[in-house]
Formats: structure tokens, C-alpha cells, sequence
DNA sequence: CTGAAAGCGCTTACAG
DNA sequence: CTGAAAGCGCTTACAG
């Protein structure tokens, strides 16, 4: 039925062996090679992929595994992860582990089953303690969120510059109560409060931080509950685009007018931050290139396989829009 | 170094054939069965799936070829295709192709190496035309986009359904002089100017197309020179949510006011569409449903081969916003 | 229910 | 440069 590389061994009229060469980089005469082409030409032969890969012993496969695709930040840096890899002949599984824990370790092992050459990952802040790249079995390049240190590769935000960005913006707007829905999932959440709380105390202010699901439904319900509380602080900020689309629901669901009555702002550029209302100020992160980074940081790892782990941190940049202009 | 099921047979004194049958489905006594349990788990043994691959001849894989994951349309397909997908055990390999035949042709080609089970694949106008799922050797179900009848399985929105909802809904709203954008590059745009048409047509009216390449930037540009001639339509349809989000970018940047000065509308219920000005009308997709079916349709297709080509038609769902009030 | 053996389709030492 | 042969790690008839 389906032609096999014996078969165009037959139709060339050379060994099996040969043709393996000529279709790699073996090295093969002109004219044998010129008779192998013919004759995949002639018999339509395309090579197996799983068969090539038990005996190569090399999976040209690397996992992705993110919370949700449909989180534009991983969107855009799974079409970059993508990108890199066909680019070097390698292929992508792409996972959604909904920043469940028990979905993560799931889609580990089936990594290790698939023999993968490497993983990009945004781990649960739970997973991200307890992994170990050693015993997985392959490389792992955490994105977005960290690992205890020298545990792994990672490309990550500046999330303490990031922060600082945005307090010194709202302080600069004259804002002074300040305050901010985080995602409570992972160790990204933590660390944007962490950075605001900094840079708010460097200012002798505090900052009044409540930790949620990282969801639009989940922000919108938090930010509901507290525009119904006495004292709403001044500004807010999200600690990622999810967040800050279901705070916007709320403000307007609660009737608040932006920035009149509340100055709002977050991580991730997406589309709609642009386009909503006066827009969003947000922290634009490099959401391409820390895909295309994070690639280029595990083909590098298969290189040296030795060398110390590293974080690569890449600065955010500050938008400035209508909802914290005073 | 890593563990096969060799060495599991050894620990657990039954043959190999005993360990394969008690991980899959295969008569084992219960005896040897808790042996090899205890086997597998004493020495961390993971199945080499490109090996099981091989030998069973069942990839288990599915492919999704797109243009691109980034459009919103697409991503959320793609994690519904990816849910149905994990949960019937099988994996799916995301490919996107930029709306360019030569990238659909590579990846279809790589489908055929990988030996995939099937294809969910939104092909651009050119591919579907000489798209011939017999020698493929895997069955495909399109989305979003069709193939000429009887060709393939395909789950689609109602365009002329939708586009009529959107006409008429216009029409009432008192526009007569409607226009709109239209991506070139697959079957959806232009059967969706062919349902506005229609229904203007049947109103005894014309409508004013133009065709352009299906991304933000081209319909940006697009729109910006349609907004600096002369005679504009009153009303301006965008057959998907990029171009949508070109248009509204366009008419922002002209300082045309929405909707006092210019209706807008178009295809697919972004989340930016609800938040920007004074939020767009729009045709929503049962996104998360058409690659929900499409998962289904090829599991059916793989249960009965024979069974003639059917086409699923969802209706889209017209949701009114202030972009479009008089 | 169980085991020995063949074989899925390749690549890669090993000889020449 | 080339070929014969081994073997990657499994599953699956074939016997018993």
C-alpha cells in the first residue's frame, strides 16, 4: 500500500542504506543520488516519521505547555515558539493545562512518553517548586514564571521594573491609594505585587494588593465586590491581561467611569486595551520575542547541556493611555 | 539508561507480550497484571510512543492547519479542537500557514511523514479547489471555509444566513448605502459578500465591495483611502475580526466618528469588540463549537470511511451594539 | 491466559 | 562511496 524505503531502494536500484543517505546528508555519489531522487520522484515515497524517530532516537518534537492558548500572551508566544521550531525541523505539541496542577504533571509524562527534545513551560507556582529538569529527562525553558533559582532556563518579564513603570506613572498622575487584583496561580502574580508594593514603599505609601484566579470571570466578580466597599482606593492595576479585561467589565457593570472615577491599568498589550474607552495604560511585554527567546535558550541548552542554568529578563514598556490620565 | 518494556518483563518474570498486554487492553490474569503494575511502577517505565506508533500503525496524532493561531477565531477553535483532542487520547499538531498555499502544501506534506489519523485544515481558496482528501491518505474536515460540495467534510458558519442578519438589521436601522471589506484569500469572504449582496439585492439595493488580504493592516490601509474618496457607503461591513479591527483603526485614524458619522460592523464577537467606543455589532461564531464538531466529524469519518461528505452549517448569532444605531 | 518470534520502517555502525 | 545486517521499542498474529 504505502511505499516504503525499501521500495525505492527496489526502483533505484540501490541499497536501502543508500537511499537513508541520500535523503539525509549521508555521503552519496552524484549519480547515485540523482537515481534516488528519481525514484522517490517515481514512487511518491514519503518517509515515516515515527519509524525515523525510534531508531534516530531523536523526537524533533518539543512540547508547549501553557495555562490557556486563548490567553493572548500565549498566543502570540506559542506563533513565535512555532515559528522557531519548523524553522529548525522540529515539531510542537501544545498543551493547555489550565493552571491546574494535576493537568501539568499529566502533560509531563506524556513529554517524557513523546521522548521530546525539550519543553517550554508557564508552570503553576506549585509545579514550579517541586520540578526537576534532571529527572524529567529533558530541557526545560520556564516562560513567563520562575523557578527557584538555578533550577532551570527561564525568560521572564522585568516584573519589578515593569511594576515600578506603572506606580511611578499613577504617582507622576497625581494618584497616591493605590491598588491592584493578582493572579494568585502563579509566581508572575506575586511577583508584579511584590514590585508594586516596592515601588510604592520607596514613597513611604502602601499599596492594597487582593489575590484572585487570574480570569476575567474571577476579576470581574473581585472588582465588583470591592467598587461596592466604602474605600476604593484611587487607582488599580491587574497583574495581566485577563485580569484587567474583567476589571474593566466590572468598573463599567458597577457604573464607574474611567479615569474620572477610578484610574485603571495592567499588564499585556492586547487589541482590546487600545480600543476600549479613553484606551488602557498597560505594560506592553515582548510577547514574540520571548517565545523566539525561549527557543533559541533550549536549542542552546541541547548544545551544552552542562552549562549553568540562566534567566534571560526582558523589560516591558510602559503605554500611557486615557484610563490613568487624572 | 531509560527503561524499556524489556526490563519491566524482567522485573516482573512474564514476557514482554504479558507487560504490553496489561497496559493496554490486552486478556491478562489478574495475578500478572498486579506483577506488572508493580513492575512498571518499580522502575519508572514510560512507553516509547514513536515505537508504539510504529509497530500499531496509529499515530494518534491529528493535525490543525491554520492561518494563523493569533486570530482569535482560530485560537479558540484550537482549543476546543485540542480538548476533544486529548480527551479521546490523541495529540494534535498546530501548524499555521499565513493564508500562503506553499506553507499549506509543506504542512499537509508533513501531515502525510507524521502518518496523522486526520486533518482539521482551513485551506485558502487556492488549496481547497485541488483539494483531493482520497490521496492524501487521511481524511480532512474543514472549517470555516469549504471545499466545492462533496469534496470534504467541512463545518461552517451560515454566511448568507449571518451576512442577511447583518444587512437587514442595518436596513432597519435606516442605512441604505452599505459597502464593506472583504479578505481574498478563502471562500468566506467571498461568500459572505455574496449573502450581503443578496440580501441587498432583494431590497432592491447594491452593495459596494472591496477585496483585500485578510489582516489588520491591510484593511487599516484599506479603509483609510476608501474614508478620503468622495462617496462613502453609510454603513461598512468587515467579513472577519481582523479585518474589523483594521476598519475601526482606519476610521479612528480619519477622525470619522462611529456611529455618527459612519455605521460599522462585521464578523466574529472579539472581545474588544464589545469594549471599543461604543461597542461594535457583530455576528458571533460558536467558536468553541465549530472545532468541537470538527473533532467529532473526523472521528466519525475514521469510524465509517465510506459514508459520503456532509456539511455542517451553524448559524452565527447577530449581537447589536451601538456602532450600528442611527 | 501466556510466551516466543516476527516485523513495523527506518538509521547506523561495520566492513569493504 | 556502498551494502548487508543489526536493532531502535514496541504490538500482534501464531501456537499452545
Amino acid at each position: 500500500m504505502t511505499v516504503r524505503i525499501k521500495d525505492v531502494a527496489l526502483a533505484a536500484g540501490v541499497s536501502v542504506a543508500t537511499v537513508s543517505r541520500a535523503l539525509g546528508d549521508g555521503p552519496v555519489s552524484d549519480e547515485l543520488r540523482k537515481k534516488v531522487e528519481a525514484a522517490v520522484a517515481a514512487t511518491g515515497y514519503l518517509p515515516n516519521l515515527s519509524a525515523r524517530r525510534l531508531r534516530s532516537q531523536h523526537s524533533h518534537t518539543i512540547g508547549l505547555i501553557v495555562s490557556d492558548i486563548r490567553n493572548p500572551f500565549f498566543t502570540a508566544v506559542s506563533r513565535a515558539v512555532e515559528d522557531a521550531a519548523y524553522a529548525v525541523g522540529m515539531r510542537v505539541i501544545l498543551c493547555n493545562t489550565d493552571e491546574n496542577p494535576q493537568k501539568e504533571a499529566m502533560y509531563l509524562r506524556l513529554m517524557q512518553e513523546e521522548r521530546v527534545t525539550g519543553v517550554i513551560f508557564a508552570p503553576t507556582r506549585a509545579t514550579a517548586q517541586k520540578l526537576d529538569p534532571q529527572q524529567l529527562g529533558f530541557p526545560v525553558v520556564l516562560i513567563d514564571r520562575a523557578a527557584p533559582p538555578g533550577h532551570a532556563d527561564a525568560v521572564v518579564l522585568d516584573n519589578a521594573e515593569a511594576a515600578s513603570l506603572l506606580v511611578e506613572h499613577l504617582l507622576a498622575q497625581g494618584y497616591q491609594r493605590i491598588g491592584g487584583l493578582f493572579g494568585n496561580t502563579s509566581t508572575t502574580g506575586a511577583e508584579r505585587y511584590a514590585g508594586v508594593l516596592a515601588a510604592m514603599q520607596r514613597h513611604g505609601l502602601q499599596a492594597e494588593a487582593r489575590f484572585i484566579a487570574p480570569t476575567p470571570e474571577a476579576a470581574e466578580q473581585a472588582m465588583r465586590a470591592w467598587l461596592a466597599e466604602p474605600a476604593v482606593p484611587q487607582a488599580l492595576i491587574a497583574s495581566n491581561g485577563l485580569v484587567l479585561l474583567g476589571m474593566l467589565r466590572g468598573a463599567r457593570a458597577a457604573g464607574i467611569a474611567i479615569p474620572q472615577q477610578l484610574a485603571l491599568a495592567g499588564f499585556d498589550n492586547d487589541n482590546w486595551t487600545e480600543l476600549a474607552g479613553p484606551g488602557l495604560t498597560v505594560i506592553e511585554q515582548p510577547v514574540y520575542d520571548i517565545g523566539r527567546t525561549a527557543m533559541k535558550m533550549l536549542l542552546e541548552r541541547l548544545e551544552d547541556p552542562a552549562r549553568s542554568a540562566r534567566k534571560v529578563v526582558l523589560s516591558g514598556r510602559l503605554v500611557v493611555r486615557g484610563s490613568t490620565s487624572a
